[in-house]
DNA sequence: CTGTTAGCGCATTCAC
DNA sequence: GTGAATGCGCTAACAG
């Protein structure tokens, strides 16, 4: 097999005679030469095998790139595992799929978006990164940044009244004033430790759905009348079965033990279900358990649990909709109450 | 707040007072300069808000991209939905991550690999896309390329021994020269159509995974002397409950009802498992099913899936590495019969 | 150890 | 309509 010869626009110009420009101009701008010139100029270079201008020097010099960098809250892996975000990253890709741009997942550990920086032509950032020098890098960037779930200002944004949503289903959830409430939070704290929250940071995370969240529950609880103690907050790091776990076992352990469980995921909701069950215990007879996002599981769960539903497929549509458009609006979504039986 | 300056190599050299060159080698060639000249530039850079060479520019350059497409089947959002995808995409952004490569999605239904390939230092190419065009173009690019579950020459490529698998668990299946065997394509045609199968097409598409498969069942049926009626073997286009159920029903409502379903994935399988149950049919007296691919809800169905385990995380891992180290391998993984009781 | 220069492949003036 | 020149931001080779 002989050595395929590279074509660039310079020597493809070169080869038929005609100078760059009018190449270029067949591929970006028919109105420039006459449509036969053009449909030969196309004809011989698909002869040839130059399948049109290279685009990384083609965004070098444009500035444009047809790439937006999908910013997740943890390493790729975790996006993966996790409903929520698979859907919404389902619902970004198929408005971007139409515009016919790609979508780099960017991991929200990495330490430095300079890394892709130069090669997008923007960020949508879902939810809080882990790494929280992100957080920053965001905010100064030149490029266009999208949030959803999570807020830094002068950037489009989408998301549901986290706070308004943690406020209705606590309400519904707690039933007096003696009732004993247990909140186990999501990252409400920037470690990777499962572990009690006795003191909220005041930094960049506060601006987190957590702590939005956490206010709506406290927004509901002082409401109420309800004495929460200073050890039932729990940080959880990541909305996973197993992380999940731990910080349920321990509230379930504690005394005296809690009757109302404030679960910032339906992941986690799930974990204390399944604990709750096999330690013989009734819902929402002794433990009444809340969740948050609606995924499937928690539908089909038993009982199935009650919680916020939020669409985030949706959210991701709008989000790479806002991107698109170049936007710059702040978009609510609207969240529903879904109730299952575990409260 | 005012303008901020966009440094480029050349100004922030100028503003520096020194040249180009020692700009660039104090970010990459430490070895180029004195230590306390490279200390003095970078905290320069530091100050003025320089960040460090362009990456769009640099990669132009250097013609290396740092980012790998990954080509997946369909759209990206049916990769969110399967399991198996999911799983091999998690093994392969778990060893990209390491060596700070960054992920392209480039969905399997694109028409053509130009819109990236500029960009990207080569392609991991996971199972044949639905694009056909797309084989073609990944045959002949110049970049390197590393396909899994599927195969075309020249390139590196990891997968399980599909014939072989297929092989094994249709013996497993069926008893008697006089069972009623039905198969259950996966993306047997190059069509979205769920329709029975009479004819293959000759094309590209027989590399895929699902032609070795059913070679595996076929070899196992003429060994076994069963006689396999022309109009049972069906095309499913994707590997979801809503066109698996499509054939599924077709095939139970056809007469004589076949007694064992050689599924081509577990989701068939699962959604052949429901109908069954729900048709007050017994598994595995009345019919017997096999799965492929070992998903976790295969082992939670009741009764669990008797199907081809294989380790699709590590097949992505395998696939990254490969990818990484520029090797040419083709390597074989191994998988195992999951015994569960639906045969 | 440092600076100069020529391109990577292209798009856009601006003349003609 | 067309073609020559300039630069997008950078690196590598070379000369000093």
């Amino acid at each position: 097999m002989t050595e395929k010869k590279v074509w660039t626009l310079k020597s493809v110009a070169k080869e038929l005679g005609v100078s760059n420009a009018t190449v270029s101009n067949a591929f970006n701008r028919p109105d420039q030469l006459s449509k036969r010139k053009r449909e030969d100029i196309l004809a011989s270079c698909e002869r040839l095998g130059y399948s049109g201008p290279n685009k990384a020097a083609q965004s070098l010099r444009k500035g444009q790139f047809n790439i937006v960098a999908l910013v997740l809250p943890d390493s790729v892996e975790y996006m993966i595992t996790d409903p929520v975000a698979s859907n919404f990253v389902k619902g970004v890709s198929s408005v971007l799929e139409k515009s016919k741009v790609n979508l780099l997942l960017f991991s929200g550990t990495s330490d430095n978006i300079n890394a892709v920086s130069d090669f997008v032509d923007g960020f949508i950032c879902y939810g809080s990164p882990r790494n929280t020098k992100l957080i920053d890098q965001l905010r100064t960037t030149s490029k266009k940044v999208v949030t959803a779930d999570f807020d830094i200002e002068r950037n489009a944004s989408v998301g549901i009244d986290n706070q308004q949503a943690a406020y209705e289903i606590a309400k519904l959830a707690i039933n007096t004033k003696d009732d004993l409430v247990a909140i186990l939070g999501l990252r409400l704290l920037d470690s990777n430790l499962t572990c009690r929250v006795y003191d909220l940071p005041n930094t960049d995370i506060q601006c987190s759905i957590a702590h939005q969240r956490l206010n709506g529950y406290h927004k509901a609880i002082e409401e109420l009348n309800v004495d929460l103690r200073a050890d039932r907050v729990w940080n959880i790091p990541q909305s996973t079965h197993h992380s999940a776990l731990i910080a349920v076992r321990e509230a379930l352990t504690s005394t005296p033990r809690p009757n109302v469980l404030l679960c910032m995921s339906d992941l986690i909701a799930l974990a204390a279900i399944k604990e709750i069950n096999s330690m013989g215990l009734n819902i929402p007879e002794d433990i009444r358990v809340t969740g948050f996002d609606g995924i499937d599981e928690a539908l089909r769960s038993n009982p199935p649990i009650t919680t916020v539903h939020q669409n985030s497929e949706k959210k991701g549509i709008k989000a790479a909709e806002l991107f698109i458009n170049r936007a710059t609006d702040s978009i609510i979504i609207p969240f529903h109450i879904e109730h299952g039986g575990s409260c």
